[in-house]
DNA sequence: GTAAACTGTAACAAAATACATTACAATAAG
DNA sequence: CTTATTGTAATGTATTTTGTTACAGTTTAC
């Protein structure tokens, strides 16, 4: 998917952590964030997989954290999010005669599973509650 | 700008690491990573802007790396490149109405701030001569 | 039991971004 | 003076991201 998924999954847990337990509608959480519904909704589908958050429909329905925001570090909600290299697509076919561009993706591969987990270790020594806790 | 010039830097550094000094067109080096041309010459451009590589103009021109390769490392090739954030674009505006609204931009920020450090001093550790040798 | 407030999800539209192409002036070599 | 090349602008095309509309399904409360 995109570029502001992080960014909008980790303002939906924040909104969710502040609620308290309490649902909170995915009307509610676009207006802070200011995007379409729709989206939220796509996020929260999302997060729900990776077991973040639960949601329930219907009237008085909406969105809840599933565990305890001290239980969530960062770097899980980057894993849960992000689909795309981190260090930029190779998407391209880099010519196979060519002795670089024939072994170029694997080593960038390689590069960036590297420099991702050094993100991530960084990442996860920050819990949601610690982020949530700076809007106090 | 976009999502593949980390490779794509890489990649041009690497064939000209290969050359030895030698000038390389730009028709080669787009050839090699099946690009066109004209985005290897403005990609070049940075790189000469950040005093990676020189060109020369005209016939028998070309592109050669500006230092040597044990002097450059994938840290400052990384920060001469990237424009957007890593974890995420938050161009939106968010509620200003909303507490977590009206902060959350700021903390994003941090955040990025930090994480992209681990990964820049990940890359860092790695020169480009060190990455290049692995075509051998 | 039906109206209201939600979620879930698909299909489509619009906007933004990235990438490619064309064109051509300027430069340098031979 | 011809040829190969860079530098750069302008424009077109494709891809990706985001927004919108629509509506079926669920739950609550009266």
């Amino acid at each position: 998917m995109n570029s502001s998924r992080f960014p909008v999954s980790l303002h939906i847990l924040t909104l969710l952590e502040d609620a308290k337990g309490e649902m909170v509608s995915s009307d509610f959480l676009a207006g802070s964030i200011n995007i379409n519904p729709v989206l939220v909704r796509k996020e929260i589908m999302n997060l729900r997989k990776h077991g973040f958050v639960d949601s329930k429909e219907g009237k008085g329905g909406g969105s809840f954290l599933a565990k305890s925001a001290a239980d969530i570090n960062l770097g899980e909600v980057y894993k849960a999010v992000k689909n795309v290299n981190i260090l930029g697509q190779s998407k391209n076919e880099p010519n196979p005669k060519c002795p670089v561009g024939r072994q170029i993706n694997q080593h960038l591969n390689d590069l960036y599973i590297d420099a991702e987990q050094a993100l991530i270790d960084r990442l996860s020594k920050q819990t949601l509650a610690a982020f949530a806790a700076k809007f106090k």
